[in-house]
DNA sequence: ACAGAAACGACATCCATTTTCATTAGGGGA
DNA sequence: TCCCCTAATGAAAATGGATGTCGTTTCTGT
């Protein structure tokens, strides 16, 4: 049968690649960008593919499975593995590159009426939020 | 005298191709790329080299003549004269590009309480919308 | 165990953007 | 107006993130 659709969030086959690229994107407290995350697994002594680590990030973009913004500096994606269902929005440190999850419900319930007050449809957001964290600050 | 601020939307000298890129911008009725303007600027006799354009750009966007966001599709930078002071934000059809201004208040309102509620300093924030416009939509 | 397909990885390629560096040309001061 | 200094220019090369290629490896269902 051709229609099994996986639901775990790797690809269709668990390859040890796999399993290290997800295990150390999860243990990554912040936003990390393909070439951080090929060069922490270089680290460890988990020699991987960066093609393999661009191809799994973006099968676990189209899962769903990650959180992707752009680097307001490098321009580089960078990815983060979500933790609830929902989609989320962060402050990033422009310093030290922390982030910090922010509750966005006010935004979210005036998204949602973004497509009456524009007159588009199928109206997405992205909000990114840059700032600078209490370490960082002084 | 070095300490001369200059006040113009140009750089600190008045160029033939600073003034050509400025006013070809401006005439863009959607946000355009580096290279897409520098076609533009070819199409119509005008030869600007394309890493005066970029420079261009860059120093506009320093001055905060422009809106700059990012293609989601290309990765591409994009660019448009500001016409008010104010940053603003705006809806960007996914199909032919057309984008529109959009009211944000109530985020903006939102935004001016972030530094207390996330505990980040000088908080700042980057909406991007995209939908379908009327005339793609059908 | 087998076969077929998915995943790997080294490397090539793409493409937007930046940098280099020699040349050109604003524009303030004399 | 003429000069000079230096910002601006532009052709070409460099950079760097991301994707494509393709021969090889390795899952996984049968």
């Amino acid at each position: 049968m051709s229609e099994t659709r996986g639901t775990t969030p790797l690809g269709a086959r668990r390859t040890r690649q796999r399993l290290d690229i997800l295990q150390h994107l999860s243990a990554a407290p912040d936003f990390i960008s393909a070439q951080g995350l090929h060069a922490r697994l270089a680290q460890t002594g988990t020699l991987v593919g960066l093609s393999t680590v661009y191809r799994a990030l973006r099968d676990l973009e189209r899962a769903e499975q990650v959180d992707v913004i752009r680097s307001e500096a490098s321009g580089e994606r960078l990815y983060r593995r979500r933790s609830t269902s929902e989609h989320q929005h962060y402050v990033i440190c422009r310093r030290c590159g922390r982030s910090e999850a922010v509750d966005t419900d006010i935004v979210e319930r005036w998204a949602a009426h973004l497509d009456q007050l524009t007159g588009f449809s199928n109206v997405t957001h992205t909000l990114e939020l840059s700032g600078e964290c209490m370490d960082c600050h002084l």
